[in-house]
DNA sequence: TTGTATGCGTTATCAA
DNA sequence: TTGATAACGCATACAA
């Protein structure tokens, strides 16, 4: 009789089935040459036994990878991120890999030493959004077979593959849709410089108003907003100084949510504006957003890590998906003339 | 020289120092008996080699414990499940555990395998939201020592720690609001009887309307809402016929997307109405709520689970975590006489 | 303070 | 078709 409280090991199911124990191997490892009734009284004993297989034992032995991706995002919680992990997952799950995965709260020591953690896990792979600015020391491991991505921000000191949405083209395209509707006063409500993800996105709006010959005053540009309540109060003082634009883009759903009840409160839904990143109340509220899909950049990182551990690839690519832009209502409003003949409060009723 | 693409082992580092493996083993595990100078050599060598310590080969060695939970729920991209991971690994990180998640996709066959894999991994405990009507296949590896944690519904076939917030107490008290606003037909929105969750709401929800002595009409009651899209439908559907509520009760935020949606299109914003579960732009739109954490229900399923890997708990126990009303305007509007006096189409101009 | 021998649960090799 | 034996990388027990 065994232990209750151990686990069951192969051992033990070859000694009560009376077999070797290779052939339980075999047998759990769908090789041929067991011989039928053989194969049949080692499952029963191992059904009876309660045995399970203990993969962390079987990838000690080298050939066999652990089939182990581990993912690294700044935060869980955050629902861009979320619907990435859950496109990852979607690709893990179908090729039969697992899923570790961990937040650095953009912390650099928390990223490093959770992507320590997964690599003495001996992940086959790293799906990473990087928050430090070294990561030579990813590069041994990379040397000796370990796959990383990078997602929507590039590796500093090592080449690997990155993968990102297209935040240039995106902010670009936003302005490019305000200049089209005439604006000519554009605000910018968004992230801080030291965000990778925010220089690109003012960089690509900034790139659509210079081809249109527009030089905005420097009040307009509005970068450092880190939430939804530093938004609607940066919007709520740039409403109120004397020339104010007669049209706002939001780098991020955060900005957005802030400039909404920014313009709800002063009644100003006759100024338009842009945000980027769609979220569930966009449509309700018919908000013209630039977006972007977190799980298909989910799925297309996983796939581009999972051929290259098939050894489907070897050359470093830097991919780009694209962004929509979805108008509905907020980026078409028309510029409204701002030189007092109109009464600046009047909302539209609809 | 060693293989390049071989990652270094213990016996790697002991032989380029010149000492024995066990030497090597000590220096990373912190323990004592070693001579600083050896000490310093050991971490030299190994930094130079780009060693890095096997943590799955350590596990199989039975007293040390892998330090890994996994995590099982239907929808990664799901914001409250991500919110509950969040809490999770928020815990699992504080106490160095790593997190291995996978969805089910509330299939009970993808739900048992990603288990299976879980164990087969030697987690060390399984938080899980499970869709499976039977878990009986579990009960052996809890006896062996896999701690359990059935997050939401309960588990079937065995005894296990359950947690989940109070659904019943919610919905009920979303009913005493809209009753104490001075509403009798009060409609209900929400999940089929299929959920376990949302039959626990409708019933808090019955259980306040039965105390005030109050039967609603069948057609009151609307219960195959599965997204938006049918809640929006169903919600307009019920507006139209000859005596309809004058408030309505939303038993998630699927739901409470539709009914909001509907609201808006019938210009029918007199009519007053509460949502179960909070999201990101209720407080603009002046929804009042029933709101829960998910990542306060995460942090305390991981904390119970860790709990009981430490020993500090044996008996099994059945948490709930408290619901909170956020009145924000919706929910408090009074009931208007439907007799057809007034008219009926008339909107609150706010 | 250091090292040797042995075992963890599995797979690989090679012989029977 | 089967089985003995030796790895895998590390930790434990015990000796030196």
């Amino acid at each position: 009789m065994i232990d209750p409280a151990r686990k069951p090991t192969m051992t033990d199911v070859a000694r009560e089935a009376g077999v070797s124990q290779k052939t339980v191997s075999r047998v759990f490892n769908g090789e041929p040459n067991v011989r039928p009734h053989i194969h049949e009284r080692v499952l029963h004993t191992a059904e009876e036994l309660g045995y399970r297989r203990n993969s962390l034992a079987a990838s000690l032995t080298s050939p066999t990878r652990g089939r182990t991706i581990g993912v690294l995002i700044e935060d869980l919680a955050d629902p861009f991120w979320a619907a990435m992990i859950s496109g990852v997952e979607e690709q893990t799950q179908a090729r039969n890999y697992s899923l570790l995965i961990a937040s650095s709260a953009e912390d650099p020591g928390r990223e490093q030493q959770n992507l320590d953690m997964f690599l003495s896990r001996q992940v086959d792979g790293i799906i990473v959004v990087p928050s430090s600015s070294d990561h030579a020391y990813l590069r041994a491991d990379i040397a000796r077979g370990t796959a990383v991505i990078f997602v929507d921000r590039p590796a500093t000191n090592i080449d690997v593959d990155t993968i990102s949405i297209d935040h240039f083209a995106g902010a670009r395209a936003a302005a490019q849709h305000l200049l089209a509707h005439g604006h000519t006063k554009i605000g910018y409500v968004g992230h801080t410089d030291q965000v990778f993800t925010g220089t690109q996105r003012r960089r690509g709006f900034e790139s659509a108003l210079e081809e249109a010959n527009i030089r905005l005053p420097k009040k307009y540009l509005v970068t450092n907003v880190t939430d939804a309540l530093s938004s609607e109060s940066a919007t709520l003082d740039l409403l109120k100084t004397p020339d104010p634009p007669t049209a706002l883009f939001a780098d991020n759903n955060r900005a957005a949510a802030g400039v909404v009840r920014a313009l709800n409160k002063r009644d100003a839904s006759h100024i338009a504006m842009v945000g980027f990143d769609d979220f569930e109340f966009a449509e309700m509220l018919g908000i013209t957003v630039i977006s972007h899909d977190g799980r298909s950049l989910g799925r297309s990182a996983a796939a581009r890590l999972l051929d290259r551990l098939d050894g489907q690839s070897h050359e470093i690519a830097h991919l780009t998906l694209p962004t929509t832009l979805i108008a509905r209502g907020s980026g078409e409003r028309p510029p409204e003339r701002t030189d007092g003949l109109l009464s600046a409060g009047v909302a539209d009723p609809r």
